[in-house]
RNA sequence: GCCGAAGUGGCGAAAUGGCAGACGCGGAGCACUCAAAAUGCUUUUCCGAAAGGAGUGCGGGUUCAAGUCCCGCCUUCGGCACCA
């Protein structure tokens, strides 16, 4: 058989024939002027350029590739752009652990990931490249820190951050590994800073409620990740007025109808209102909360993890009045309450609340039940009672239910304008300041004089300092602080002497809007042009992992909302539909050079091939389950793309010969492909699309070995669409099918062919009969036939009769032409 | 603790309430070959020689009919977690 080479699938010549024809071609550009195709923006996450594309990034762009692919075979004139993330701290810690520039570093990466990506044939368009890093990127990063400013959603404030004491830096939550730093492995602490915050508080109700309008277009997992992130609870603020202060202070609960139980209030430890109360108390109070204070700021996440925790706390001598009934309740100040949710303060009822009862337990404080959850008085039954109940020692709530009682009570709050309705988020507002190098300089000078002085937009960008002669080692501040050419300035308002704000941006920040960037990456005077936003934005489909699920997607989401309301774009979504491909695990678990089970990328594509690799991720199952490497067979992928290749090296036909003359069977097997693929891919059941291709490939090879033959027109229109339709997955295998069946390079733009209905047409079907449920019996009948003729038949089979036996026949459903289904006494 | 998702052959997985296991991996056999590789074909849920029976985590239910819908469990995974 295999006298020649010609008969010789070599994936290595493959592959390196078409892809300089392909830089040729540029199948991808998606700026042509005067194309008329309608448009779609498909976009992958971005990578961070921190070594060579590993399997992970094969799996995304894999599956990325497909979607983006198919569009542009559909007729679309798609955008699949991308750039690199390349700010951030890996980059600052490899300089400094080498005493490289992060810059080379960077750079470098970048450059090794992009050769990458054009060898695993990633239908990028190159002309739309963006690089977070460059100065005519983050420019507008700054640009945009000041629109956010100027609308007051840009401020600083003093809070309690992660502090890892070893790294001496401030670190972000998703930097803080169950407690521990993620780089060392220390005990991370709180320390109070001074730093810049985005208000993405004032937009939670947005955030939360448009999830809604992306409700079946991204994955509900997701959906509810957000919607837990964000979390929103309704209650009521109510005031309690404090023995020997002025001001009333207000407590935020959702329980407003247990008004009646509150037996003692507590405060955070740690808030300004604690330390308040506690001086006007005595020095014995004042000594004991000191103490504990101290405690509090070195307590850590491991610490208050821990679930079997006990309740801690002080007295501060100081007592509230309880707005409903006069009672004096004692404040406490503990840990439980938390200084930045709410007002930093709660009224406590133990009889309903588990941590409320818990501490009421630790210090001897009364429980008085007032729900009768028919559990029993919690003083006796030793638990808090927390569900629907009937009001008890409450006034004039007595014998409401729960919800009632709640309406009610918030109503009388008002009335008596001693409390409101409210809501809460567990949302927080984002902390962008980082006190590292490699970031975007916050553009912001400080001057003795003015104050916060925004740098004027001519100004832009703050171009980031060379790392030449500056200490990157982390010391709590800023390494652009030495330098001091860069710092010190003159006031844009008023000349004098000032400085400039020496911390970078959260790389967060960069990611949370180039979807907008890819529109017009070259442009020096805007940060994206609105006109090709109204043509391309929001992002129609959106590939990515879900490790970036809550904050990448919330802080774009955010974004847009801002841009929106700003007028910038008229949209307030950027995602329209999301793909979260799961990871590629090895034996069971993420890939680590430390666990001893990486598998190099480079390595696959070397035994495996580009196709190969990139049908195995596609074939493995569905792309948002996680794919193990070694339950997955790349081998076969490459062992069908040579039988898929071979077809086309067998077809003898011209390509100007007519298929409607072909074999009805065989063109009807393509046709119902044709039918079948399309509504695999737009739902992601890409490893059920790749088996329609094995199946009609399985029917190709048997038309050729023992059917019609090579030479049959049918044969040659199967291989013609099993070559576009592995386009998607196999592009080098794809066109050299194509160019063997005599096209011009470009099967990626080549459309399928219409699905010609008429040969779909069955005129005879497989009828099942069941009796009880379970099959008897099967046979060929026309599709037309009647009820009353199928039963006939169906009662004629021995198989049937046998089965029913002498039981007494009750019930016969027939749904011609497909099934009987007799049901038996 | 709260929220969510998932449990189907030896393995990865298919299946608008209507033939469970498509497609593939792995296994077995056959053809071609001196032989091997490659390729092609056949076979492969379990029990059973067969007839037949059993079977989609467990227990119920709805239905003529349930992997699929409902209720209650179990297990695994993911997210959040002192958020009042």
């Amino acid at each position: 058989m295999n006298d020649s080479l010609e008969n010789a699938y070599d994936v290595a010549a493959i592959q390196n024939k078409w892809l300089p024809i392909w830089d040729e071609l540029r199948p991808f550009a998606s700026g042509k002027p005067g194309d008329t195709r309608p448009t779609k923006y498909v976009l992958d996450m971005f990578p961070y350029p921190s070594g060579d594309l590993h399997m992970g990034h094969a799996e995304a762009y894999a599956l990325g590739d497909v979607i983006a692919r198919y569009w542009v075979q559909r007729g679309f004139n798609v955008m699949h752009p991308i750039g690199w993330d390349s700010f951030g701290l890996p980059a600052e810690n490899a300089a400094i652990k080498r005493g490289l520039d992060p810059r080379g570093w960077t750079y470098d990466n970048i450059a090794q990931q992009k050769s990458s990506m054009r060898r695993y044939a990633c239908s990028f368009d190159w002309d739309r490249v963006l690089v977070t890093s460059d100065d005519i990127y983050y420019r507008w990063n700054q640009w945009l820190f000041l629109e956010f400013y100027k609308k007051g959603l840009a401020y600083r404030k003093n809070s309690l951050v992660n502090w890892c004491p070893s790294c001496q830096t401030v670190l972000a939550n998703e930097q803080v590994v169950q407690g521990l730093c993620e780089r060392c492995d220390s005990v991370v602490t709180k320390k109070a800073l001074t730093q810049w915050f985005f208000k993405v508080t004032e937009y939670a109700d947005r955030l939360l409620d448009d999830l809604d309008t992306l409700e079946g277009n991204w994955p509900s997992k997701v959906l509810s990740m957000q919607r837990n992130w964000i979390g929103r609870s309704h209650g009521a603020d109510v005031e309690f007025v404090i023995e020997g202060r002025d001001e009333p202070v207000t407590v935020y609960t959702t329980r407003p109808d247990t008004l009646h139980g509150a037996t003692f209030m507590v405060v955070a430890a740690d808030a300004a209102l604690a330390a308040e109360l506690v001086e006007g108390s005595t020095p014995e109070v004042q000594a004991e909360f000191a103490q504990y204070l101290e405690l509090v700021k070195q307590s850590n996440d491991i610490e208050r993890l821990s679930t079997e925790r006990e309740k801690t706390g002080v007295f501060t001598g100081r007592f509230a009045i309880n707005p409903v009934n006069g009672e004096r309740l004692p404040i406490w100040a503990a840990d439980y309450v938390l200084a930045d949710y709410g007002h930093g303060a709660i009224m406590a009822v133990p009889a309903h609340d588990q941590r409320d009862y818990d501490f009421a337990k630790t210090f001897d404080l009364p429980i008085r039940m007032v729900v009768d959850t028919g559990e029993g008085d919690p003083v006796e039954i030793g638990f808090p009672t927390t569900g629907e109940g009937t009001l008890v020692n409450s006034g004039e709530l007595n014998g409401l239910s729960k919800s009632d009682a709640i309406s009610k009570m918030i109503s009388s709050l008002e009335a008596a304008g001693k409390g409101k309705a409210a809501k809460n988020f567990r949302l927080r507002d984002w902390l962008i300041s980082r006190q590292r190098y490699w970031g975007t300089p916050i553009p912001i000078i400080h001057c003795e004089k003015c104050g916060e002085v925004p740098v004027p937009a001519e100004q832009l960008p703050v171009v980031l300092p060379s790392a030449e002669g500056l200490d990157l080692s982390p010391k709590g501040t800023s390494p652009l602080g030495g330098a001091a050419d860069w710092v010190n300035v003159s006031c844009p308002t008023c000349g004098g002497a000032a400085t400039r704000d020496t911390d970078t941006m959260d790389t967060f920040v960069d990611s949370s809007w180039y979807f907008l960037r890819f529109l017009s990456p070259k442009s020096e005077t805007v940060a994206f042009d609105p006109e090709e936003a109204k043509k391309w934005a929001p992002v129609d489909q959106y590939v990515g992992g879900v490790t970036h699920a809550i904050l990448h997607l919330l802080y774009a989401r955010f974004f847009t909302k801002v841009l929106h309301d700003l007028g910038y774009v008229d949209f307030e979504e950027p995602f329209t539909r999301l793909l979260n491909q799961g990871m590629v695990l090895m034996n069971g678990s993420a890939m680590s050079k430390s666990r001893g089970n990486l598998v190099r990328l480079s390595d696959q594509l070397d035994e495996h091939g580009v196709d190969a690799v990139r049908l195995t991720m596609a074939f493995a199952g569905p792309p948002e389950d996680d794919i193990d490497w070694a339950d997955v067979s790349p081998g076969g992928a490459a062992k069908f793309l040579a039988r898929a290749w071979r077809l086309a090296n067998d077809v003898t036909s011209d390509k100007s010969v007519s298929v409607a003359s072909g074999d009805k069977a065989v063109r009807k097997a393509t046709h119902t492909f044709l039918r079948d693929f399309g509504t695999n891919i737009e739902t992601f059941k890409f490893n059920v699309g790749v088996a329609k291709i094995m199946e009609l490939v399985n029917v190709l090879r048997k038309a050729i070995d023992s059917g019609v033959g090579a030479a049959d027109p049918a044969v040659r229109e199967g291989a013609e669409e099993v070559a576009k339709a592995l386009s998607l997955f196999a592009p080098y295998t794809a066109e050299d099918m194509w160019s063997l069946l005599g096209y011009e390079p470009g099967v990626a733009l080549a459309e399928f062919r219409a699905v010609d209905e008429s040969l779909l047409v069955e005129s005879s079907i497989t009828a099942i009969v069941q009796v009880d449920g379970k099959l008897r019996d099967k046979f060929e009948v026309p599709v037309d036939i009647t009820a009353e003729a199928l039963q006939a038949l169906a009662m004629e089979s021995a198989a049937v009769t046998k089965a029913i036996g002498d039981k007494e026949i009750a019930n016969v459903i027939v749904r011609a032409p497909k099934l009987v289904n007799i049901a038996t006494k």
